[in-house]
RNA sequence: UCAGAAGGUCGGGUAAUCGAGUUAUUAACGAGCCUCCUCCCGCUUGCGGGUUUGGGGGCUUUUUAUUAAUUAGGAAAGUCCGGGCUUCAUGGAAAUACGACGCCGGGUAACCCCCGGGGGGCGCGAGCCUACGGAAAGUGCUGCAGAGAAUAGACCGCUUUUUAUUGUUCGUGAGAGCAGAGCCUCCUCCCGCUUGCGGGUUUGAGGGCUUUUAAAAAGUAAGGGUGAGAAGGUGCGGUAAGAGCGCACCGCGUGUUUAGUAAUAAACAUGGCAAGGUAAACCCCGUCGGAAGCAAGAUCAAAUAGGAGUAGCAGAUGAAAGUGUUUCCCUUUCGUUACUCGGGUAGAUUGCAUGAGCAUGUCAGUAAUGGCACGCCUAGAUGAAUGAUUACCGGCCCUUUGGGCUACAAAACCCGGCUUAUAGACCUUCUGACAUU
């Protein structure tokens, strides 16, 4: 409804191939984290930007069609849209993988499994409605 | 009505909430440039200048916001052909390799594409398929079956000759009994004259052989059988049986004429007739062909390494390069002097959306297509936008308070094609069968 929410709404994207390759070389120096749920893989790791960034990867390995991976992708920044700029301020990069499931899985819980990976890993201490 | 054939069109819709790219408009803050007034300085006193003061106007632009427009395909796919575009090269001659293509004519920027025609094959038909030059240039391959598979071949069968054997009845069988016809021979009979020989539409009697079967030799490629394929097909004649051995028609080869731009077709004449298939096996013949690709390339440029470009002069006996390879000729470079300055990775910008473009009409053409007129601008991303969620509606199917299905598949420099995938819906023309009038 006011000014702030919508400067929230804006997240930053990675888009570049080194900034995925550094958030996959931290989880396996253990200063990044990684959390596998059902529709979808969550890594993360801190970065000097001082905003949270994110950034989506949907390989061939879960469709060789062009069209599925396309819609799995549109998908999940669909979720990142509604839960993620409630977090905004914390300085993470956040890549979100997609899986087989991800397709057919009910959007809702889609969006659950976000918030579920996001807690394991101590990102969020109280799930905001 | 059913079953088909050809061509074409479409390939979800609406609403709500949230969201992305591009372009344009407007506004705000900031930045840059130009200009006017003011201000300051100089002396040439109406001109020049400004690290200066304040203000106005214009243009460009980062970011943010507002509004508006627009945003995936018929195949965007496979990356199989043909081009545009870009860079590297770019001289002449000869030999040779590699690859693609292959009936004829036309269309096109071009094609392995399209259209029209011809030949061949399939279908009752509408129509469909066709890699469609050469197998008497050579080499290779050719499973199984079959007597024989490429300078053909004799298994069965048919025919002739020779040898051996019998047909029928009875009998389980071994075997026993018994006939007819033909031919040969002896005796008899008759005739002739050469008087012991010759002959017989003749009489009678006896004996032997064949007809039945088997074997051998020879002939035979018509028949059976095998095969994808067995030396053209059908009929008549012919023959011991057969055979293009002869003839007629068909087919094939050759030649001529006619029709056609041509492929080719038809007619006539002529040859008795060549010897399997495979060239999407090598190959032969003919035609054509520089290479790499938007990660091409261009511009701006952190970093890193030391050169790069232009012009002049000199030039050997040598070395290298000249785009498939080799050879010859030819050319250039490798040296030095002078002048100039950037270089180029990460990254950014560009290439990058007006094009062999689309729609309508008209004219030419059987058509592909082309000419003309008028109108239109229609995705432009780069970890890659063109959407996410929910509800309703629509379409099709079924076992119908309901359930199921709703395809294939997403631009990546751009065009022209080909090929492949595709739930379902619709339109036009045509064919066959049945029924009714």
């Amino acid at each position: 409804m006011t000014i702030t929410e919508n400067k929230n709404k804006d997240i930053a994207r990675l888009r570049k191939r080194a900034d995925f390759l550094r958030v996959q070389k931290a989880i396996k120096d253990q200063q990044g984290r990684k959390w596998v749920s059902k529709g979808m893989i969550v890594e993360t790791a801190s970065n000097e930007v001082g905003v949270l960034r994110v950034g989506f990867t949907v390989s061939k390995r879960v469709s060789k069609l062009a069209v599925t991976r396309n819609r799995v992708k549109r998908r999940l920044r669909a979720a990142a849209a509604e839960i993620l700029p409630l977090y905004q301020s914390q300085n993470l990069d956040i890549v979100l993988i997609g899986r087989v499931e991800s397709e057919k899985r009910d959007f809702s819980d889609l969006r659950n499994d976000l918030i579920w990976c996001l807690k394991k890993m101590n990102i969020v201490q109280d799930i905001a409605s």
